[in-house]
DNA sequence: TCAATAATATGATGGTCGTCATATACACAA
DNA sequence: TTGTGTATATGACGACCATCATATTATTGA
């Protein structure tokens, strides 16, 4: 077992599971074929199952790799806006609602790109599709420490419901106003150092 | 041209959308299959396209219907509520949140059963679901007469995304709970005859 | 340089999909 | 009952799908 074949073999696993994450937000779980990955992972589609056990294998790990990638821009986010004396939940609604997300499906929160899907999958998918929502309202929770433990999954949900509404309506004026709608609500709403520069 | 052969087929067609409807609900726009709807019509296949252009037009149709049929079951429960001297608004949010959304898939609205796919769909799907978003906002105004305008794109927002991120967690206490949650948050929020009985 | 082994490619299998050309079964008019 | 047109069925087309057995290439250790 040499070390360098090892490392070659997962930098390509890395590769399929990138691309698979990407696919998942552009297509949804339904659009993440195998074939299409393997391609645009620059290899073809026989040598897969080399690398998982299944396509469903791949959505799941492809789910993780989406939800640690959306999380880590909400948290980046965070540690940029504390500089400027924003609170944390101001910045994760600026950040999950942000305007630039009308134009890219790619960038932004899985559990909004796959959200309606999520009770139709395979059960193991569908396990750890559940598991990322529970993350997602922890994450809201976390930016809101004197929150009673039921606003948390509200505000999820209309951070979820608002984006998809908005890309639904297109990336044009009626999407924007749904999005801008969103943030000055949740932000009035629950943001105790409401900033009046919204 | 005979008649009754005219209202033989149209009978036909409905019910070929009326299972596609169904399916929409059930399955995701992916879901919906040419093969599968006409067989659970009663069917074979090969016909469909003496009742549709393609499988797009079947979908757009599908859509219409499900939005009807969902808008059908609010108005029926405001008719039924209002006797009991609950707002349009509670009606409203309780029809749409209630926990029996949780069991099956089938039954709720269209928007959120589909969210997510909609910015993924072709053009003219695409525009049929953005209207029916729009009918849901303009829906929710109309319960909440004396709110503003931008508040019921946010509610909207809450609607659609509670469902589907507790029914993402399953028919559960964890479903339940945000279901529940969502409800008690916009009637307090937004119910100016806010009931103590919840 | 040569053998061993890991990594990927080739190509096939059976299945499903949307679409359509054509054939059959049916209802009505005469 | 016979003829006419409408409604549905049969069956096929090419494209895509997940999966896998097998061949080939690349890389490493000796």
């Amino acid at each position: 077992m040499s070390r360098t074949a090892n490392t070659r073999k997962e930098e390509t696993r890395e590769r399929i599971v990138d691309v698979a994450a990407r696919a998942l937000h552009r297509r949804g779980y339904a659009g993440v074929g195998v074939a299409e990955v393997m391609k645009e992972a620059g290899l073809t589609h026989g040598g897969f199952y080399a690398h998982f056990d299944s396509r469903d294998a791949l959505i799941v790990e492809a789910l993780e790799r989406a939800g640690r990638e959306s999380a880590n821009v909400v948290k980046d986010a965070a540690g940029r806006h504390a500089r400027k004396d924003v609170s944390a939940f101001r910045s994760l609604v600026e950040t999950y609602l942000a305007a630039e997300h009308l134009g890219s499906l790619e960038i932004g929160c899985p559990v909004a790109a796959l959200g309606c899907d999520m009770p139709r999958q395979s059960p193991a998918v569908r396990d750890a599709s559940a598991a990322h929502v529970q993350r997602l309202i922890a994450g809201v929770r976390a930016s809101l420490p004197e929150a009673p433990r039921a606003a948390a999954s509200v505000i999820a949900g209309t951070l979820v419901g608002s984006l998809q509404l908005a890309r639904a309506l297109g990336d044009n004026a009626e999407g924007r106003a749904v999005l801008s709608a969103a943030r000055k609500a949740l932000i009035e709403q629950h943001d105790w150092r409401a900033a009046a520069a919204h």
